[in-house]
Formats: structure tokens, sequence, C-alpha cells
DNA sequence: TTAAAACTCAATACAACGTAAGCAGTTTGG
DNA sequence: CCAAACTGCTTACGTTGTATTGAGTTTTAA
């Protein structure tokens, strides 16, 4: 495994060209079985349905009929067929939000379809986004923040500061949720039945003395029960940045 | 790669004895060259200067002289060693603070602690914390965090929400940064260098009309500059804890 | 019209991975 | 003192991404 997404170490012309669709130019061999946009959109079923970890080359052709090289006339290698699958699943259609709306339900209203973005497709969550992929729907996402932050006087750094502030509590938060989902899978055991496997030794090598808080919730809930809670955490989030933005005012800076 | 970590899909009971140290029990065969400790030291050190995808079973072996399999007496697989990894680099001592130390001192001491873990491991971003290793360091952790929200007057659920909160923003935040030096690695081109290489060619393909407020972020600012200020999220993601603290104790529940 | 260039897709191959199986040699408990 | 238990090596298998090569197809240029 290379790993997931070069951050574009390849041809960079061409990876735009495949980013924004600039394909069907005239070409000379024998007609094309597939395209780019159906290995893409299959690339995202598959990764959807079974995890970023099994979504191999071989994989994606065999569910065409056809070897794993062909894929390789169609994207230059698995790393920028991430990055076209990233694109292809970013903020769809990017719809502006009402006229008028405020800032608060404008971040609120990023963050929710973040969230459902890493809940329909969670493998995003493990492509880092160091260099985003340069494409049409990673940039609307971003432009739809900048315009949601940019009537609040603040300086283009603290704007930035305060999209990254949101993005990374979002991210962090489906991130430990789809971790579990995640295990569930690969290790074909439940939290449930984990927790069954554990509790009982625990208290063969742990003394329990020297972990009373710990201890006294784990008697409450079970510790299964450590949901993160995103609406809540979303709102406190929000506060800050409220907070922040009105105090901000005063000072007039 | 069979992937970072199972959750102990292997032997439980003997996960729980390496965890814990529980090793030294007397044994028949000759003289055994390692240790567990010396192999995951030797691994976290491996981890932190080449990054998680280049920590390979042959890699460590080959650093101790050893063949890969020989590590298996020792580790039961690459996974139970990365559980062991985590604990070992999980608040290491967990200072118990100040007597007396406000809940918001506290919060903001364990976020710096996650923060400046995942800056030296950056590795461990890369682990799912879906089910932690429970080792000594990482239960340890845990017990940290809740008694410092424990005076709060906070349900059990509150509190475990309010902990995964500032959690879930520390590890969004640093996969954030870290992703951006991962992949200088990984491609051996700056960040500079390769905005150099994509700039000139995002005006052949992309529309800038279409993303206005991105382009006038682009004139400010080099787009190299989003950085993710740490220290403004924080204060920000604390500042909304203290407005729910502060309601909930006029409510008063 | 035809030859060459440009292309597609398949077959084969390679290095790297985690780890199973088998084995030779070492230590120790009965 | 010997059999059981253990260590560490060798070999091997299935999987991964992708380089190479070659055969067949379509388009372009002469």
């Amino acid at each position: 495994m290379t790993a997931q997404h070069t951050g574009g170490s390849g041809d960079a012309r061409r990876a735009l060209e495949l980013l924004w669709g600039a394909e069907p130019r005239p070409r000379r061999g024998p007609k094309r079985g597939l395209s780019v946009q159906r290995v893409v959109s299959r690339a995202v079923e598959l990764a959807d349905e079974h995890g970023l970890e099994s979504l191999t080359m071989r994989r994606v052709a065999e569910s065409f009929g056809v070897t794993a090289m062909s894929l390789y006339s169609y994207v230059p290698s698995k790393d920028e067929l991430v990055d076209l699958m990233v694109d292809r699943v970013a903020e769809p259609s990017a719809e502006p939000g009402p006229p008028g709306e405020h800032w608060r339900a404008g971040l609120e209203r990023h963050a929710r379809t973040s969230w459902r973005i890493y809940h329909r497709h969670p493998w995003v969550l493990e492509v880092s986004m160091g260099r985003p992929p340069l494409g049409p729907n990673v940039l609307a996402g971003l432009e739809a923040r900048l315009t949601t932050v940019g009537g609040l006087g603040l300086s283009v750094e603290q704007q930035l500061a305060v999209i990254n502030l949101v993005d990374d509590y979002v991210h962090g938060a489906a991130t430990s949720l789809t971790g579990v989902a995640l295990l569930e899978r690969r290790t074909g055991l439940s939290a449930a039945q984990w927790w069954e496997r554990y509790d009982p030794l625990l208290e063969e090598f742990v003394d329990f003395e020297r972990y009373p808080a710990l201890t006294a919730m784990w008697e409450e809930l079970g510790p299964t029960e450590q949901r993160t809670d995103f609406e809540f955490g979303l709102q406190r989030v929000l506060d800050g940045v409220s907070t922040f933005v009105e105090s901000s005012r005063e000072t007039g800076t």
C-alpha cells in the first residue's frame, strides 16, 4: 500500500484535467470501454461499502470485468483516484444557503454537511486534506465557508481560524464515531462483545483504586455508552465562536 | 497491510498481560534476546522518525539484527504492537495537576498534553481510539480528564460530552496540521513547491469568478498560509464549555 | 490507400507486506 | 537426563500497487 493520496506528486496538469473533467479530447486507439467518471463512481461505491482499506485497483477493475492495469489508462495512480473520489463526494452542488443567512446558521449548515459526508463516506476521513484536490467541489466548499464568515469584520486570518476550528472539530468527532463502526467491521466483534471479553479480565490486571473516577463512570454507564455527541459539541464550538465575534465587534477590530 | 490496530480481536488475556507488563514468568527455552519493552520502544522510535506507514515488522526486526518472525514470540501481531505503542506514549506519568486546579486550566492542560503527544508521535493520530488499548497510561489519561470535570455538577453523560468535545477538537486540529508534514515526506515536495506547481495551472482550469471569496483570499495570503491555529481554536472551545457550565449552574442542573 | 503513430487492454512480473508452518537448536522441569 | 517447551531462522503464501511488454485497434498523415 503506497498510501492514500499524494497531493499531486505526479503530473499536476493531468491531475487538474481529471478533476475538472477536461477529458473527451479525441483519442487514437481502440474505443475506451470505461470512463474516468464511471471508474470514480464505482470506486466510491466500493469504498462506501467495504472501506478504503479494501479498495484495491484489482477490485475496482474486477467489478468492471477488466484487469487492474486497464484502469491505469484512465487514472494515473491509485492516489489520484482517491483525490478524484474526494472531490466527487465533497459538498455536492454546494448550495449557497438562503440569502441573508446568519453566520451561525451558515457555519452550522456547513458543519452538518461535512458531518453528513463523513457519515455517508467514512473513508474521506482517512484522506489527508493537507493538500486538498483542487477540484470544483472542494473549492466550492471553501468558497461557501469564506462567504459565510465574510461579513463579520474579521481579518482573513481570523476567518480561516474560525473555519478551521469548526472543520477540525467536525473531523475529530466524525473520526471518533466512525472508528467504532470501522472496528466492528475489521474485527467482526461488536463494541458490546468486545467489552464482554475485556470486562471480566480487567479486575485481574487493573487496580481500580488507582482509577476511582473511571471506575465510578464504568459503574454508572456501560463503557459502551461513550457516544460522541456531535450536536452538543457543535453548539459549544459555535458558542465559543459567538463569544469571539461579539467581543471582536466591541473592540472594533 | 492488515491495518492499524485490531482493538483486541486476538487473545484478550494475552493483550492485557502485555499492556500491564505481566511478562517475566519463567520460560523454558533459550534465553530471549529481546524483550517486549525493547521491541515497543524501538517501534515507537521508528514510527516517530519514518511514520506508521513505514513501520513494518521486517524493519523493526532488522533494527535488532533478527528476522521478522522472531518478533512474533514477543508480540502476537502487528496490531497488538501498535496498541502497546499507543499506551506507551499516552500521557506518560499522567501528572495529576495542582490541587484545586480550575477546571478550565485542567482541560487546557489535558488538551496541550494531547497536542504534545500528537506532535511528537504523529502516528498516534492514525490509530483509532474506538476501542482504546486498556493499558495503564490510557486509563490514567481518562481518569485525569474525569477528575478535572468531576466537580462541575454535570451529569456523567455531560462530563463525557465535554471531554469528547475537547479531545475531538485537538485530534482534528492535530490531524490537520500533521497532514501537511506527512505529505511533505511522502511526496518529497514542500507545501510551497506544491503550490508553485499548481498555481500557474489553476487559471487554466478554474473560473475565478465562480469563487470570488476564495480568489480574494488567495490574493491576500499565499494559500500556504492556512495554518491551523491550535491556540485560537482551543480558547474558543473552552469559551463554549464555559458558557455551558455557567448556564448549567444557573439552571440548577 | 496505406503505413505509422497512438492508443487500449491483458498477461506477466516484481518488490514489499503480514504472518503461517516447519525446523534446528537451547534451556529447564520432572 | 530426557522430554517438553521455547527461540529464532528459513521458506512460503496471498495481497498490494504498478512497471513492462506485447497484441490488437483506431486515427491521422502521406
